[in-house]
DNA sequence: TATTCCCGCCATCTC
DNA sequence: GAGATGGCGGGAATA
């Protein structure tokens, strides 16, 4: 249509004209203030020519456009109106001046694509129903929407990539609405799991960061390409929906470079990292390294940073998105958080495999049997029916195989991890990643029915987004806990309990079985997300104690970007913000100084290199022998082995840990962690989150446990015979994982555990010292929790449920985890009990204040805020396709909203915005540069 | 000055 | 061969 297009080109004034019309309804203000001061005569001059811009066809066009129905209604009634519009744009563009043609020019902004996109998704709804004509012609569009259709093809092709729209023919798309977005977006995250963005995201930042200390850059550089740079799928294509497919060759034949691919790639970023943010950089980096550009040079990157611009306007549109700003060593640079829908992966829909879990098969036999059962239930009927795999999935069972066979004979060395290169790290931990896949998706598919029960009730509810949210973090181990922590260890919530799900995953490196207690939608998460999850065996000294903690810190330690607003990310809070949030406290609680006080601080840079050393074996996010030889007393003899293995696995898992955290950790580790090899005394001695590892305690997924453990580190001496007990008998001990949930502990472990910082919890006080180890987790679970899922505020809600249950608070009653502790009457939604969120971030807070030596303004300014930010302007429950839908047709973020089309029926598809208000808490800007690191 | 990103040329592919 | 797609980068608008 290359005439076409030329036409339009050459036609401009056209063009302009025809906006006018256009612009009234879908646009703003400002195009009007633009407009009518000049007013009257295009004015003037449409009335009494326009006669298809009388009062009357612009108040059908703008009913047209707040409401797809009506407007479909209306195009349905005749495409006339478009032609005489059509008529009257070329009638006007004759009868204006150059001068008038000028003026009326839309300004760049309203010429942007988000914009444009927003206008093209006001025409249809967020979930047409079948009967619905859902044709899209490209030129009718192009036209009513006043653009080229080159611009239409930007448009289409974002859209086309989350199946919004396929192509049907040449010129004509079908619009699916947002019925597909889940399950793309889950698509997506899978294949953005296995293609280790995450690890990538790692590198880079890695990368960069070194970059800062030095370093030769070309080696970097090198190393970059390598790493950011393809792996085996880097080849990786169009992700398809089965009976979305290409219908034309010539997408298909460019499908590997197209906008399509990139904006999938784009989002899969997002959904497989931790905070949901990435930059522009990064995200141009990874696709370039994807598309095998060896050498970053600039026209490359510049493009590749355009393109990403246009994607992201239209995710932007599409509030999938939002805009914001990533404060690095290095400046402020752009970059994106994701507002879209979680992406759940089914994985609440876990239904408990084994109820008491605790017993975990210690024989690699079982669990071998039990992979291959997950593979065999897994393959047949969920992995190929819903959609295309990516080739990295049909890899999956092929590797199945041979990995247990790996597995077997793996060596029994606990550290045998990672290596330098990439490919060989990657490939144990990819493979163990890929069974835990395995294994989640048979537990997605059984837990479906738990899930249904879990919806009846509001408590379960609650649990659920809880779940929700953890699944959805990943990265954020810590959100994990929540639940289970509280309420498993006490039989509080049975449900939960018989989610655990323990899952054999014999360590690759070790030989050494480890049970992974997980919930279901943790294994899910833990498996699926961290491709490379290695295993290690680490006695670790105060699970209990440390888990609560471990978690928040975990979420901590996700990443050391700090975000600040976006221009028009100000004043709103939501759950990206939380997680931006996190981020600045993770920045700034690792900070040595704050969080150790310790001198070493000084030693950064040494302990940063040291870092390095070892985050080159770490570069498939698992640690190396080195590594564990760096650290031995933190890891081998200070940590129980089911935290340390969690946390190893989280950090496997997220891969998003900042090797800096890491040094810090260590150095912290080292530091602040006693000697004593008793677990115990070492829980009681030290702040509990000085125990955590910040690599460690990423693994959101649950506690691994080795099983065989206990004897083959050599850390023998670090247990007591009770503690060898409660980590290989399951039965007794009833820890409370992070995610999974319920490690057994016995009531001992629990008074054993020694929390201080824990103790300023002004819900401790409430609490009996048997849930005191509870609460915590509680707390953590709040922020965690609070960003994912914006409208339950689940943390509360479980505390109080939890409170009741033990006893502690009337039934009726609320707790208010605030210091005044006051009980309240139950309100008819517990579940958004936003005070309370925030007190417990708060009080969050100052427990890390007190362990940590955080300033308290920064923690409580970040506590404060992510909490407020709970409830993000986007649907944080995909469940219900109203909470998609209605983002849909809100005001984005831009000052190019179209915040006139207020409610069109889309909206009515179950677009509800009241939950999504969002308290706003101003917000401390944290800037902390990594120097501070 | 840096960031954004619109615009439209033009290569490639399809019909 | 005409038309459809869409990669790509110049350069202008905006911050």
């Amino acid at each position: 249509m290359g005439t076409e297009e030329k036409e339009n080109h050459s036609s401009e004034p056209q063009k302009s004209i025809l906006k006018t019309p256009l612009k009234q309804l879908a646009t703003s203000h400002s195009v009007l203030t633009e407009i009518q001061p000049l007013t009257t005569p295009p004015k003037s001059k449409e009335a009494p020519h326009g006669d298809p811009w009388t009062p009357t066809a612009n108040l059908k066009i703008l009913i047209s456009a707040a409401s797809p129905e009506i407007r479909n209604r209306e195009q349905k009634k005749g495409l006339s109106d478009r032609s005489e519009i059509i008529e009257a744009k070329h009638y006007l563009h004759e009868h204006l001046s150059g001068d008038e043609y000028e003026k009326s020019q839309p300004s760049r902004k309203e010429k942007s694509l988000g914009l444009l996109c927003h206008k093209f998704l006001a025409r249809y709804r967020n979930y047409p129903s079948p009967a619905e004509n859902s044709d899209i012609c490209l030129d009718e569009v192009a036209e009513e929407l006043n653009v080229e259709r080159r611009r239409i093809y930007d448009i289409v092709n974002v859209l086309e990539s989350l199946h919004m729209v396929s192509r049907l023919a040449k010129n004509r798309y079908i619009w699916h609405g947002r019925h597909n977005l889940n399950k793309t977006l889950q698509t997506l995250k899978k294949v953005g799991e296995e293609n280790k963005y995450t690890h990538q995201i790692q590198m880079i930042k890695k990368r960069e960061y070194e970059h800062e200390f030095e370093l030769d850059g070309e080696k970097k550089e090198d190393m970059v390409t390598k790493h950011v740079g393809p792996n085996e799928h880097s080849e990786m294509c169009f992700v398809e929906l089965p009976g979305m497919e290409f219908r034309a060759a010539s997408v298909n034949s460019r499908k590997d470079k197209s906008l399509r691919v990139m904006s999938q790639k784009f989002v899969m970023l997002f959904l497989v990292s931790t905070p949901q943010i990435v930059s522009l950089e990064v995200a141009a980096k990874i696709l370039i390294g994807e598309d095998h550009v060896e050498d970053l040079d600039k026209s490359k990157f510049k493009t590749k940073i355009r393109r990403l611009y246009d994607i992201a306007n239209v995710l932007s549109s599409l509030e999938l998105i939002k805009k914001v700003h990533v404060t690095e060593e290095r400046g402020r640079k752009p970059a994106f958080k994701w507002t879209g829908p979680e992406v759940i992966q089914d994985i609440l829909d876990t239904k408990p495999i084994t109820i008491t879990t605790a017993l975990v098969p210690s024989n690699s036999e079982e669990s071998k049997s039990s992979k291959e059962q997950c593979s065999k239930n897994l393959f047949p009927s969920r992995g190929k029916q819903s959609f295309t795999r990516h080739p990295s999935l049909i890899k999956l069972v092929k590797t199945i195989e041979s990995d247990r066979r790996k597995i077997h004979s793996a060596p029994s060395s606990p550290s045998k991890t990672s290596t330098n290169g990439d490919q060989n790290s990657s490939s144990l931990p990819s493979k163990m990643a890929q069974l835990a896949a395995i294994c989640k998706e048979q537990l997605e598919g059984q837990s479906r029915e738990l899930k249904r029960k879990l919806t009846k009730s509001t408590l379960e509810c609650k649990l659920t987004s809880t779940a929700e949210s953890i699944l959805k973090s990943e990265p954020r181990p810590t959100s994990s806990c929540q639940t289970s922590p509280l309420l498993q260890p006490l039989g509080v919530l049975p449900f939960i309990h018989n989610s655990v799900s323990p899952v054999m995953l014999p360590q690759s490196h070790s030989a050494i079985p480890y049970a992974i207690y997980l919930h279901p939608s943790q294994a899910q998460t833990a498996t699926t997300s961290s491709p490379s999850f290695t295993l290690q065996s680490v006695p670790c000294p105060n699970v209990t104690g440390t888990k609560s903690v471990l978690d928040a810190n975990s979420k901590i330690l996700l990443n050391l970007m700090t975000t600040e607003e976006g221009d028009s990310y100000t004043d709103e809070g939501d759950a990206g913000n939380v997680i931006a949030k996190e981020r600045h406290i993770t920045k700034i609680e690792f900070t040595p100084e704050r969080c150790l006080k310790r001198p070493q601080a000084l030693q950064e840079t040494h302990s940063i290199k040291k870092c390095k050393s070892d985050e080159k074996g770490l570069e498939d996010v698992s640690y190396g022998d080195s590594h564990k030889n760096e650290r031995p007393s933190s890891r081998a003899v200070h940590l129980e082995p089911a935290v340390s293995n969690v946390q190893e696995g989280s950090q496997n898992k997220s891969e998003k840990i900042d090797q800096n955290v890491e040094c810090c950790f260590d150095h912290e580790k080292r530091d602040c962690l006693p000697e004593d090899k008793s677990r115990v005394s070492t829980t009681q001695e030290m702040p509990v989150a000085f125990a955590i590892p910040a690599h460690e305690t990423l693994f959101s997924s649950g506690y691994l446990i080795p099983l065989a453990q206990c004897t083959q580190h050599g850390n023998e001496a670090i247990f007591s015979n009770k503690e060898k007990s409660g980590i290989c008998s399951l039965p007794q001990m009833t820890y409370s994982s992070p995610i999974a949930g319920v490690i057994p502990v016995t009531a001992s472990e629990f008074t054993a555990v020694n929390i201080p910082a824990f103790h300023v919890t002004p819900l401790k006080l409430m609490v009996s010292p048997s849930s005191v180890a509870a609460v915590p987790a509680v707390n953590s679970s709040c922020l965690n929790s609070s960003h994912t899922n914006p409208v339950q505020n689940p943390s509360s809600s479980v505390l109080n449920f939890t409170l009741q249950h033990l006893g502690l608070i009337p039934a009726g009653m609320q707790v208010s985890p605030n210091p005044v502790l006051q009980p309240v009457p139950i309100s008819p939604k517990p579940e958004r009990v936003n005070p309370v969120s925030e007190n417990v971030s708060l009080q969050q807070g100052q427990v890390f204040k007190n362990v940590s030596q955080i300033t308290e303004c920064d923690l409580n300014g970040q506590s404060v805020a992510a909490v407020s930010l709970e409830q993000p302007s986007v649907p944080v429950k995909p469940k219900e396709p109203q909470a998609v839908t209605e983002s849909f047709f809100r005001t984005p973020g831009g000052p190019d909203a179209i915040s006139a089309v207020a409610s069109s029926p889309a909206d009515s598809d179950g677009a509800d915005e009241i939950s999504q208000r969002t308290l706003y808490v101003p917000q401390r800007k944290l800037e902390v540069s990594e120097d501070q690191l």
